[in-house]
DNA sequence: CAGTTTGTTTTTAATAATTAAATTCAATGT
DNA sequence: ACATTGAATTTAATTATTAAAAACAAACTG
């Protein structure tokens, strides 16, 4: 019970690692310089001594900490792994809710959840808790949480919300000057573009990562927290949809190149009008997409 | 240990108003209908009929449910008052972080925090765990929690995101036919600066709530989540340095009036051009006295 | 006997207890 | 005098425990 011992755990099998690389009878060196270098505190260097005193491995008295014998193989603790970081668990859950199509409404059972992701319960809760600022999860009145998108008024309301900072992003861009890193980078994914249009029927499949890549490289020049935050979700959602939604992948993907050229080319021609003019060709009708697939999904 | 049984002690207190609005020798309903009308599961009606039967207050025999005698004042069980609601803790955290000017890299301490404020220790972190989307905290490498704004760097990112947001509303706001309720709206916030100004030397205090109206209502003709929660910090934010920074409280109000009725004019001349000029000084100026009032608290 | 109402069991979730780890401070040895 | 250790205190992650909800089955009533 109560909190787990992997950092003693850890801790412990570095410091056998510091005495294989000791001779016999040398010294090691002392608590706060160990804690130190393998970044723990002093409590946890001290509770690993205790072990490598009681099984023998060295000696332990006051300053002295004289090493007896090589540990073996044998000696090493073993080491739970490690659970789920934040982000994978961002992950799994969004597709566990888009490819699943969990329906709008439904009641999260976190006890089941956490089973399902392999996370602890507790963290779990924290990430519902992240996600509700986004609307996307909510609290129920008398505790519980609810799921209260993935409905087509949120795609609806997250597609605009991308319209609003990619438009944004677009006119930073534009105020750049020729010898900003940027416009390197854009004709870079100019070539992509290309080079995925030549061989498109064979390649079709890697546009979702394209498409990815395109966006977040006109979103790079607005620095900003709340933006660059807003834009991970948005990214996220998108990239996921692309992924499963394979009605007419094909034909999707190659208009959405040739939308995505004509921006890059207004955008490189510095023309204001004509990138807001293909940024919102292109913008809308990713919209549609994303709201015709969600209804789709609905009937299937 | 576990949970609190305030539901419970609740259910049973109406339970008890229940009994004294009926006759000795009266049966009361059955379980279920109970447990609808006071919100709870039938579980908490059992185990509350189970006390009054052994209180002697009520003969509990399989669906006869008796009324002995009436309860009297000494039965009523105290209840624990209640936890302050999550934007109750948000108003006091924020008000924490900007009155007491909490240096950007602080270590938050859960325990101290949740004993200051009053709140479990446990919904601290889920609010915690919100707040890491806006990143105004962050989780640190081994636990805990570290405040990583209020810096200048993040009241910079939230004046360029309000500015997007705002001028974002001014074209959906102008876009609108004349007959939309926004109109009515604006000449009656018009007409409060108006009265303000006229007024301002008693009650230039008064700004801030009306400063909080406008943006308000310049906003409310976007609906959009994402805005919306954004929104919800923002005006936060600024609301409390309007209330916290006493330097030239008087002239920067004038100014602030005189800015805001420029743009409100223009507005409704549905001037495009000069309804975005107008917001751009504004909101320029704003971000300003924001910087400076950060950096006059920083050298205090 | 059909539909309530109650009794019981199972599941779920909130909180307190528990323990690992960090931190702090005094004492000791070199 | 300084570095190091020993012990005590504080903090936080997790589990165990309990309250509450929900589901199910039996029993009663009209």
């Amino acid at each position: 019970m109560a909190r787990t011992d992997d950092r003693f755990r850890s801790a412990y099998n570095k410091l056998l690692d510091i005495c294989t690389q000791m001779e016999v009878g040398g010294q090691l060196p002392a608590e706060a310089v160990l804690a130190d270098r393998m970044e723990v505190s002093r409590t946890i260097i001290r509770s690993a001594l205790q072990r490598l005193d009681t099984e023998n491995l060295i000696q332990w008295e006051g300053r002295r900490k004289t090493l007896i014998k090589q540990p073996e193989a044998r000696h090493r603790l073993s080491q739970s792994e490690s659970t789920p970081t934040g982000e994978e668990l961002e992950k799994r859950f969004l597709e566990w809710i888009l490819r699943f199509d969990v329906p709008a409404g439904t009641a999260l059972n976190i006890a089941q959840l956490s089973r399902q992701f392999g996370v602890p319960a507790h963290s779990l809760q924290e990430f519902l808790s992240g996600l509700s600022r986004f609307g996307l999860v909510e609290r129920g009145s008398k505790g519980g949480w609810i799921l209260s998108g993935f409905t087509a008024e949120f795609a609806i309301e997250l597609s605009d919300f991308r319209l609003v900072l990619e438009m944004n992003a677009i006119r930073h861009l534009l105020s750049l000057p020729q010898d900003h890193e940027i416009w390197g980078k854009l004709k870079e994914v100019r070539a992509e573009h290309i080079a995925l249009r030549k061989d498109l029927k064979k390649r079709y499949h890697d546009f979702s990562t394209l498409d990815g890549k395109f966006h977040a490289t006109v979103n790079s020049v607005v620095k900003n927290r709340f933006v660059l935050e807003a834009q991970k979700l948005i990214s996220l959602i998108f990239h996921y949809h692309y992924m499963w939604d394979k009605r007419d992948e094909l034909e999707r993907n190659a208009a959405a190149i040739e939308e995505h050229l004509e921006w890059i080319d207004a955008m490189l021609a510095r023309d204001m009008g004509g990138s807001e003019e293909a940024a919102l060709k292109h913008l809308r009708r990713s919209k549609e997409t994303l709201l015709a697939s969600l209804k789709n999904h609905k009937l299937a």
